[in-house]
DNA sequence: ATGAAAGCGCTAACAA
DNA sequence: TTGTTAGCGCTTTCAT
């Protein structure tokens, strides 16, 4: 069995509480008694137990983080930097994958899943807000992405909207008449697809350019499949687009690889735009153009918030924008958008 | 406050236990007391509280997953495999950084950072055997990746060596007679890419085909930006190789940069093989040729290791080969290696 | 079939 | 400065 305080209390003769105090770094310990405690607890190994600390602390030292999936470099690059920042704060980080699904989203959110947490960074794909009511779970939530309306907890999240207008300014700069929205989806407004669809629209509209329906290309998922799928599409109209911003660089990719087969040359017949700003986009053939958002500025908002409500916990959300934390983004220019084309 | 037990025992007027027996699917409980008990449950919204369930139990049903790092896909795929099996066994999983650092892989196997869990899958990179002696914890661990001799645990890992040679085979088989090696290092033999780097010199040996050192190519890390800068050199000397193996798909993606901006013509000058059949190798402008270990099968012998010994803590390292579970890998033939150059 | 009570390992009042 | 004790919420003998 496991060596525990009263082990350790019995080998240095001492009782329980000194020996707490010493493993808490207690201040009023006199150096000798400290000295003959650590020697026992050298002596037999121990370490605390965790749970049975939590069980009376009510903290863990876990914050979970729960992610549509881990095959998309941008969520593995954004869960490094949590853990990197949750590291410096002396956290660890379990890691939860809702495959996206609204359910497990909403499980999430309630506590359900990984109920050992002091708190929770949520990144969802199809939770509503309505999901969010009557939460009952005594942990701080922090949301990745656009909040709704009314949902009472801070959310960490670029100007997707900003952020789109800057990329499709960047391909009608160039001259590009013909701009396709890759990864177009009508249905859901509060999805991050949507924004950026919305961002799209709105430069092209206040540009006269034109920006009809049938230059968006709508994907089933969002991965290089996908994108590959839908440009084949794009290319296979009357009329082809002669640039195209997609919602994410996996997109982007998959329609990089499928012009590449087809001749198209990037950027002279077709520039690309990304988003996300995964490493993969820098070494390509051709690298791709895209919006990179501040990731490492993400994961520190979202710990931040959640470590400030583990204080005060009747803190509600945060100052900027009623809750709405908003990291920088840039955009990153390189081959599959250069010169004028 | 939270609800608990006690709080639905007095709204039903039962005891404890009782409530107890209800939640935890009890055999032996009237069908009406059951009724009336889980009535005040849905009532109160009682959840368990899982902390002090694992007090009692002395289990908490998180698996530790350590790796170096989660930008490598390799890493985030195999990730995302040992979650999905994981939950199959209702287990959560609680994903640990170790940026492929011996200090920090060695505190992770004597269970020192992620002190909550109920087993460990630790994926090292630096460290020696001599870091897993006089380990005291009790949590089970197994390691991924060959393990040194006399590691008393179970160990899952492809048979690098052999799918070195299968790799190199395949393009010696193309009538490459110049293969090079990226990614090279000589210093540590229990070194996945050392393993690999065996594998090369075997079938170069058996083949009659010249294996000078100036053909291994070492590099500094395992990153797209290593294998550019690596093939880079490899062009620059008098005699280039006709055929690169790279330790990982990420090496081989930034020797395929490299070779697209010189113009070198992919397969037909230059054959290209990775390792590790990473998303990212289906896609770019040339798909690469790859050695694919099954990382579900990876993940399951993983997983299935740790539920065995959590069942029988005695239990010592399994079976085959002395407790080293070996996974099968493919080799997948795509355009970087394809027809005969 | 249900209840009473002990105790998992720890921290925090309170006492000395 | 150090010791005693209660109790976090749960499971688990042992009774009934």
């Amino acid at each position: 069995m496991r060596v525990s305080l009263k082990d350790v209390a019995e080998r240095a003769g001492v009782s329980i509480k000194t020996v707490s105090n010493v493993v808490n770094n207690y201040q009023h310990i006199t150096p000798a008694m400290r000295a003959r405690v650590q020697h026992a607890i050298d002596e037999l190994g121990y370490r605390p137990n965790l749970t049975a600390r939590h069980l009376r602390k009510g903290r863990t030292g876990i914050i979970a983080l729960a992610l549509p999936e881990l095959a998309n470099p941008y969520y593995a690059e954004l869960a490094g930097a949590v853990i990197d920042v949750a590291a410096e704060h002396d956290y660890t980080v379990l890691i939860d994958v809702t495959g996206g699904r609204r359910r497990q989203e909403a499980q999430v959110g309630q506590g359900f899943r990984a109920r050992v947490t002091d708190g929770i960074i949520l990144s969802p794909l199809e939770l509503r807000p309505e999901d969010l009511r009557n939460r009952d779970d005594d942990a701080p939530l922090v949301l990745l992405g656009e909040r709704g309306d009314g949902v009472p907890y801070d959310a960490v999240a670029i100007d997707n909207v900003a952020a789109a207008r800057t990329a499709v300014r960047h391909l009608t700069g160039l001259g590009r008449r013909r701009v396709a929205f890759l990864g177009g989806r009508t249905d859901d407004t509060a999805h991050p697809a949507h924004l950026r669809l919305r961002g799209w629209r709105e430069v092209l509209a206040t540009q006269g350019v034109e920006a009809p329906d049938h230059l968006i290309a709508p994907t089933n998922g969002w991965d290089r499949a996908d994108g590959a799928e839908a440009m084949t599409r794009l290319l296979d109209t009357d009329e082809p687009p002669d640039a195209v911003f997609a919602y994410n660089d996996l997109l982007a990719i998959g329609a990089l690889r499928v012009l590449s087969q087809r001749g198209v040359r990037v950027p002279e017949d077709m520039a690309v735009m990304g988003f996300d700003d995964i490493a993969e986009s820098r070494f390509g053939a051709i690298t791709l153009t895209t919006i990179a958002p501040d990731k490492r500025a993400i994961a520190r908002l979202a710990i931040e918030s959640i470590l400030t409500r583990l204080q005060d916990p009747d803190r509600g959300p945060d100052s900027l924008r009623r809750g709405e934390l908003r990291p920088e983004y840039r955009l990153m220019e390189r081959e599959s958008t250069l010169g004028r084309g």
